[in-house]
DNA sequence: TTGCAAACCGGAACCGGTTCCGCTTACTCT
DNA sequence: AGAGTAAGCGGAACCGGTTCCGGTTTGCAA
């Protein structure tokens, strides 16, 4: 009776080693076909790819969303992690703006990412660390901009991520950029004071 | 039988007699389905229920977005009927954010239409009249505001309607309730003056 | 009435995501 | 080394949306 339960991610027992070997050969072949075909990528072309069956992909990642998400995870970070360096740089609000419009800028360019990644930021699991490192990143920016008084108190990051979440969902199509430009205008009035 | 008679530009000539049977029956049994399952019937099984094969569903309706629009045309409308009467009633504002709940309560509470219908009002053939009605209802509700200013002027309807359709579409089911309503009074703040 | 073309019909086929399950394999314990 | 077993594997099968196309029907006109 080996009963492991409720691992909630971080302390990987280690996987057998074919297993591994699996991973590492899908994330490769999943990352060269996105950046190849954008999200729409399909499931079955990269587990060829992959040299495995979908059954194999589907263990490991049990859906395409779950996919996509580990592999833009690290641009992802990327993201949040130029969200203090902002603030260092600019006044509060602007950062802000800043931003949001490479958070914006960055879900219209992975083509159908969009809606993949509102699914994972819908989805209440607490596994996702990208939502986390989103989350924390627009604290800092929203923190900044409240204690400069420019910024309304009480406005939650969760919500605010979820409003952007929906500008790209539908300011998805790369003709939009300006109908996103126009509705992150109108949330930051929402929330800077002036 | 029901009159339903089109809206959206039909002056081409008559449907051929079985044709117009046919769209009749498919209209019917696709009410029946969506009130029953919400939009994730299945178009098969709609086409099955009316008694005809799907290419004949298809060839009436481009796509499940487009019978979904169809479908729910009639609501729509009802909907945006309902604007006019509320600044009536009730000061600007007021009229604006109960207007804009009824939108997302709408919109959740048909299970799935949200993504069909954001895929209608971002798609830019003017041939959808849902969108220009829903435009015009807002237009209606922000004038108001705007001539009473409380309304920061130069508020484009569409961009309105586009940020609903992400609310939407971002708290798509019941649970998210709560999430709409945050996510409206953020954007309420960005539009009205205060 | 009959002939004919355009309009229409049905459903098989295709594609993509996801599930299921019988077989295989890497590790562990002795 | 050998056996037992959980973990892993592959791909057939399923489901839903959409397309395609050979055959049928309708409405018009000769």
């Amino acid at each position: 009776m080996t009963g492991h339960e409720g691992d909630t991610a971080r302390p990987r027992r280690p996987l057998r080693a074919d297993a591994q070997r699996n991973e590492d050969r899908l994330l490769e072949a999943a990352a060269a076909a996105f950046a190849r075909q954008g999200a729409g990528a399909s499931v079955k072309d990269i587990a060829r790819a992959a040299g495995v069956g979908v059954g194999t992909l589907y263990r490991r990642f049990p859906s395409k969303e779950l996919l996509i998400e580990a592999i833009y995870r690290q641009e992802v970070r990327r993201l949040c992690e130029a969200a203090p360096e902002l603030t260092a740089v600019l006044p509060p609000a602007q950062a802000l703006r800043t931003w949001m419009e490479r958070f914006t800028d960055f879900m219209a360019a992975k083509q159908g990412m969009a809606e993949a990644l509102a699914v994972v930021l819908t989805d209440d699991s607490d596994k996702l660390h990208t939502r986390t490192l989103l989350a924390d990143a627009l604290t800092h920016l929203l923190d900044a901009a409240e204690g400069q008084s420019v910024a309304r108190p009480g406005v939650a990051a969760q919500d605010v991520l979820m409003a952007l979440g929906g500008i790209s969902l539908i300011a998805a199509s790369e003709e939009q950029r300006a109908l996103a430009t126009r509705l992150i205008d109108l949330l930051l009035h929402g929330i800077v004071t002036n």
